[in-house]
DNA sequence: CTTTACTCGGCATATTCATACAATATCCAA
DNA sequence: TTGGATATTGTATGAATATGCCGAGTAAAG
């Protein structure tokens, strides 16, 4: 007997999680054992960790666990990063506005992750072809946030 | 002395966990507490629930707690209910398949939420101007979802 | 002014979750 | 196959969160 390995479990345990009202991690080391996989609460817990599962409040003291697309959304910087790394090519301050100057068509596409950052700093953003306006609230602001983007190329 | 009503408590602790990294519930309690509002982490649990934010795993061992628009999406079913009570005029099975009755120009609206609810019994809908088809995996199923839609309506 | 009914929040504690550590297990290069 | 590096897990325990109970405050009713 092998097969439960780790991935094969954790896929169980998001399928329950989908479909059941799971409130605790012992509940689902309990379903899991019913399916024959004895694990401890612990390994749940790293699980859950790894999977990014929430435990949502029902509001009227339920809890349930689910899975949550936020955990895609959580890492905005490091997807920032990769597209600074990839499309950026120059970026300059004036005032409080920033030009960020990106491969030919990738503007729009980069706009919409800085806006996604969702920095107080930052008022709005506007993207043509290659080129990305950043509209900061002062120019403090905008080289705090000017010194933080070229901080993503290293 | 007054103001601190619990709902500008609350307005505080959805702000906080907007812009700043908190973990845990006692960090929020030091937040507010610097703001001059003192209060106990049991209180902060209560309001932790009815805001229903969310302790998300970053995966490397760290939390963030996060309000969550899953809080919204997690009552399918009232929303369901409300819908039906609307506008749902009829509806009938036929062996595995369900067609539901709408006024006009609701059928889309009513199907989408009906996707929403994510049940296995169903496989899909196809929704027109005013009517909708829900094909369910069996006329058992189909039985069962169509006594459950009844129900929405008392 | 009482009484009754609620809401709110602290305290103490129960419940739930996370983790340091040590024991295996697994993988891989030589 | 062997040694060493890395991964995975359980145990024990600490950290974090949830909650029962109670008292204080408030408001409406009598």
């Amino acid at each position: 007997m092998n097969m439960p390995s780790k991935e094969y479990r954790q896929r169980l345990i998001e399928e329950l999680v989908e479909h059941e009202f799971i409130s605790t991690q012992a509940e689902i080391a309990e379903h899991l054992a019913a399916r024959g996989i004895k694990v401890t609460q612990a390994t749940i817990s790293r699980d859950v960790n790894e999977l990014r599962l929430v435990r949502l409040p029902a509001g009227n003291g339920q809890h349930r666990y689910r899975s949550t697309p936020l955990a895609a959304q959580e890492d905005v910087v490091g997807e920032l990063a990769q597209r600074f790394r990839l499309f950026v090519r120059d970026m300059a301050r004036g005032d409080n506005l920033l030009v960020v100057n990106t491969d030919e068509g990738h503007a729009v596409g980069i706009a919409y992750v800085i806006d996604k950052l969702d920095r107080d700093e930052i008022v709005g953003t506007l993207a043509g072809q290659n080129t990305i306006l950043v509209i900061c609230k002062s120019g403090d602001a905008a080289q705090a946030i000017l010194d933080e983007f070229e901080d993503l190329f290293t």
